[in-house]
DNA sequence: CCTTTTTATCGAAACGTTTCGAAAGATTAC
DNA sequence: GTAATCTTTCGAAACGTTTCGATAAAAAGG
């Protein structure tokens, strides 16, 4: 399977390969007539370039990559529509990166930059990927590095709105399910419950969670001895608030009406639950967007950069009225 | 930032490159000791091949490429799951293509072969990447090319099932949402209800839908005219059948009392509607994991063939009881 | 100890582009 | 009409590997 390349195209329009090259790549060296010609041939001879030779000699991909801790839910499906949205007309694609040598695609330099989400990659090699040149989003921590550019997620807002609603039911304690240890977002919503929390004077039980719905499933079973009529559970994240929700199924309380609930990252799941899950909501595609924008000032410009994105707490029949 | 290449370490080595790269690559033709030495080396200086000059010469990016519709919904998590399950210790990496452009990882040969599902391609398109010598895995269509290999749903399992359930329930009509035209899973599905539909003697009135949820809701409010006590609405897919039940929450039809309601997929998603929605399970990882195996045939000896996907029935309380 | 065979290493070409600097050709200036 | 300038095209080197065929070194055979 001979593929036609630069060389045959030369050979057929009478040119060389350079001047074939600079015709291709719309370079206003080569007059406009013959560049004409040359691609009218190109196109007959059905030319595609070669990726792996030009990559080489000029270092470039034009793809990016989406590191993304897995593909559980509806979540990732915003976020990469919005990512490929921002990205239409740069000329750079998007490829979703979940295999578990991953790694490889990014120090092979099979990416030219990446997005990265979840904690599959270490703080340590995040910084070696940087420090070796590679662009990096990140969207759940924060590091300084002049290669690393994040967009994160303004979590303070929208709990400080969930408690505020949560603190209103007074309810008489409540159950926390944290997130992975470490976890920058799990930090900074836990940190929004104590205080509230604190400040309203009512004491909180914190259950070990890493952000899986089988996490919370087991955070239940073991709660669901100290659980009180007149209690909340908090969840960190909206697929443990589904654990407890499909436990609690399973015995005497009554979402929303004994004990109340709330999640976050109002996935769509939440909506058809009964009662509806109250939790807090973002926009994932401005999420996607604004990550691959400053993705793109990174690799461009060199141009990094901190955001935010706002969060917003949607009330749902899962909290219970305020006594 | 200039990187450690194959040149440095014979440099540093004292030998030549080709030795380095025979060293490199485990071949026999290097003596043991200077191999270990050589990797050494080569470990010290944090050396990382160069892709693309590697598949300049060999031709091979050891990537695969899943090409899916979209993201919607958790149907692809388990799906990729499977995928990488299979790729492990193959030497291959999953990539997955959704950008707008994906059609280039495929030309520009980013991608040593394909995996697809979602009618993104057209029937030429696909033609010619297989013409092309692209090895290709199909997930919804059946294609017969030396380079391509097919894992297909057995659409006809469950839906007969399903179509037994419903009859059984004696509907006075069927209501049918359609799949997009020409989709192989939809014609197929399509298939089997209206023979069995014919057998029981029960009429069927067709909707237009194209799998997503938004076509089920469009077709919901068009059928509401001419339902019904006593029907049946049959949705070719889950995410039509979404629809439907968020349209009728808001009418005065009772789903599982008044009209039966049942899907094909079954999305995590239905087991938290109330009632529950009858659908048809079929084992997304089984899939994902035939599909890398099928195709890593294709790849490395050439040999391509057609599997097919056991599915089953999962009764629910979406479908009425029998009379 | 010399010849033959085997093994270990090397040099160079090739993969398909891009791009620099030189050469050739066309245009302008005087 | 010649010199100077500008435009268009070309040749060759480079990007970092792999791999073929040749060579040198070691082992085996007599």
């Amino acid at each position: 399977m001979k593929m036609t390349g630069i060389k045959d195209i030369a050979k057929a329009a009478g040119v060389s390969i350079s001047t074939v090259s600079y015709a291709l790549n719309g370079s206003t060296k080569v007059t406009e007539k013959t560049r004409q010609r040359i691609v009218q041939i190109a196109n007959e001879l059905n030319y595609i370039p070669n990726a792996a030779a030009r990559t080489l000699k000029t270092r470039k991909t034009h793809i990016i990559g989406a590191f993304l801790g897995d593909y559980s839910g509806s979540f990732y499906g915003e976020l990469l529509k919005g990512i490929n949205l921002e990205l239409s007309n740069t000329g750079y694609e998007l490829i979703v990166c979940n295999g578990p040598e991953s790694h490889r695609l990014m120090t092979e330099r099979i990416v030219d930059g990446g997005i990265i989400l979840g904690h599959r990659f270490t703080e340590e090699q995040i910084m070696s990927f940087a420090d070796r040149g590679h662009p990096l989003t990140l969207l759940d921590r924060e590091i300084i590095h002049p290669n690393i550019s994040c967009v994160l997620l303004n979590n303070a807002m929208g709990m400080e709105q969930e408690m505020e609603a949560i603190v209103a039911t007074r309810p008489n304690h409540i159950h926390l399910l944290n997130g992975p240890v470490g976890n920058h977002d799990a930090i900074e919503r836990r940190e929004i419950v104590m205080t509230r929390a604190l400040q309203a004077g009512i004491t909180v039980m914190e259950w070990d969670g890493n952000f899986t719905k089988r996490s919370g499933i087991r955070a239940t079973s073991d709660l669901l001895e100290d659980l009180k009529d007149g209690d909340a559970i908090v969840c960190l994240n909206d697929d443990m608030a589904l654990g407890v929700y499909d436990v609690l199924q399973n015995t005497s309380f009554r979402i929303g009406q004994d004990v109340s609930l709330a999640g976050f990252d109002k996935l769509e799941i939440t909506n058809y639950t009964h009662p509806k899950i109250a939790s807090v909501s973002y926009s994932k595609l401005e999420w996607g967007q604004k990550a691959a924008h400053s993705l793109m000032r990174l690799i461009d410009a060199k141009e990094n950069g901190i955001e935010k994105i706002d969060s917003k707490f949607i009330v749902a029949e899962s909290v219970c009225q305020r006594k």
